[in-house]
DNA sequence: CGGAATGAAAC
DNA sequence: GTTTCATTCCG
């Protein structure tokens, strides 16, 4: 008995249905942009999306409601809105799709495919090719992207239609042909090494479906991806990036797909294009010489998380109060009151000046007082999702300790993170929760995707 | 509007 | 385990 689920809506493209497609900044807030089918792909319209710098405030997003909200009062948004009306909200794009968006982005100043049953193809060929890490770095992407929907849509609930009768199973397109598999493969290789398609390999789509000088691409996006069109490299992996070139000005970044800062390159015409992820990608053990650093974006240039006071229980005064949950309620649950970051420092103790942390990295003190930087999960792990670990956990909050000494209250003078000096027994998992997140985005301003 | 991919989330 | 739906837009 699904709860009002709307009927059979059809599967339809925002384009097609005239549906502004939904912009994300390169923080993964949502731009709402009324015009955004006429300066989508103007220059204009792209240089004013990117900023380098801190994304634009929710004032600029549908208003993450505040506390006194009245929608979160007693009224949640479980009523399910129709793909195609004004309100539907769409699911966070995951991994893949976000992989698959950029592909067709960077495809797309020289798309000699345009069929994308056949894009989709090439980009599960070189999804299921991508290293860990590259794949690391597009479901970072889309934990960012979830989180920001989260904020920006605090009532979303993914509530797919009701199951369909018993339609007959829906048939995987016999792929059967090996040299059409062959031939996908081969268009996905070249297509990452950001060469044309048709260098050797014949096209199959028609003729007039390639842009001609009278129709070119898009000029905005043309000249964000450089074509390499020999010495093909082996296979693509983070050792085969290309080394970013300086950059001495704000780039313009294109307006793509809806949720990607694509990989950047920035350099001369006939630099080699790779992948360019940003530095939040690599790994703590990676190599740190320049020649590394090199290969990815600058920080800048990436989207950065503030978190203004990773919550540390101060295990001051051992008298532990076990819940089942998080005192912090999300709002639109029970409590319409979110606590300040002032009630959250003085529950637990401390405040914590974090800089330049990845958005799931988290400093905190483990049981033994061991101080630690949390880092994302790695791909070998199952699942990203916070829930697993938030449901195999119970977490042991502590009663803050009023006398404790609390070092770093306020702290605007420096950079430096100060840490709670006790040891504290509530997993860093815990703090992977959404809704933990959510509610530290609410509260504070400089909580940035 | 189905399809083509992968994966998250809901059943 | 199964289904929908995120993306995209051609056919």
């Amino acid at each position: 008995m699904p709860p009002c689920r709307y009927s059979d809506a059809p599967r339809r493209s925002r384009r097609l249905s005239n549906i502004p497609a939904r912009n994300y900044d390169e923080d993964g807030f949502e731009v709402y942009e009324p015009e955004a089918y006429s300066t989508r792909y103007t220059s204009e319209s792209n240089d004013a999306s990117y900023s380098p710098h801190p994304p634009p405030p929710p004032s600029e997003c549908p208003s993450p409601p505040s506390s006194h909200d009245e929608q979160y009062s007693a009224h949640h948004h479980t009523t399910r809105t129709k793909k195609g009306s004004e309100d539907h909200v769409p699911r966070p794009p995951n991994a893949f799709i976000l992989f698959r968006s950029w592909l067709w982005e960077c495809q797309k100043q020289n798309p000699t495919e345009r069929d994308h049953r056949e894009i989709s193809r090439m980009a599960g060929v070189k999804w299921n090719r991508l290293s860990s890490e590259e794949k690391d770095y597009w479901r970072k992407r889309a934990y960012q992207v979830k989180i920001a929907h989260k904020v920006a849509h605090p009532e979303y609930r993914y509530a797919p239609n009701a199951r369909r009768k018993p339609r007959v199973q829906k048939k995987k397109a016999p792929r059967s042909n090996q040299k059409e598999v062959r031939r996908c493969e081969q268009v996905a290789e070249r297509l990452m090494r950001g060469e044309s398609l048709d260098h050797g390999l014949k096209p199959v789509v028609s003729p007039a479906h390639i842009p001609s000088p009278a129709s070119p691409a898009p000029s905005s996006l043309s000249s964000h991806v450089e074509v390499k069109v020999e010495s093909p490299q082996p296979e693509l992996s983070f050792n085969s990036l290309s080394p970013q070139p300086a950059r001495t000005t704000s780039p313009s970044i294109p307006v793509v797909g809806h949720y990607l800062q694509p990989p950047v390159t920035d350099g001369p015409a006939d630099e080699h294009l790779e992948l360019q992820y940003p530095d939040f990608v690599k790994s703590e053990e990676e190599d740190c010489d320049t020649a590394a650093l090199n290969l990815f974006v600058f920080t800048d240039d990436i989207p950065t998380i503030y978190l203004p006071a990773p919550v540390v229980p101060v295990l001051a005064a051992p008298t532990p109060v076990l819940k089942e949950e998080s005192p912090y309620a999300s709002p639109r649950v029970d409590s319409p009151v979110l606590p300040s970051d002032r009630e959250i420092d003085n529950y637990f103790g401390c405040r914590h000046e974090i800089h330049n942390l990845d958005p799931q990295q988290m400093i905190f003190t483990n049981s033994n007082g061991y101080q630690e930087v949390s880092s994302f999960p790695n791909s070998d792990q199952e699942s990203y999702s916070p829930h697993e670990a938030h449901q195999s956990q119970t977490t042991t909050w502590y009663e803050p300790d009023p006398s404790a000494n609390h070092a770093n209250v306020n702290s605007e003078s420096t950079t430096v993170p100060v840490y709670c000096p006790q040891p504290v027994a509530v997993s860093s998992n815990a703090i992977f929760n959404d809704d933990f997140l959510y509610e530290l985005a609410q509260n504070n301003p400089s909580y940035i995707y």
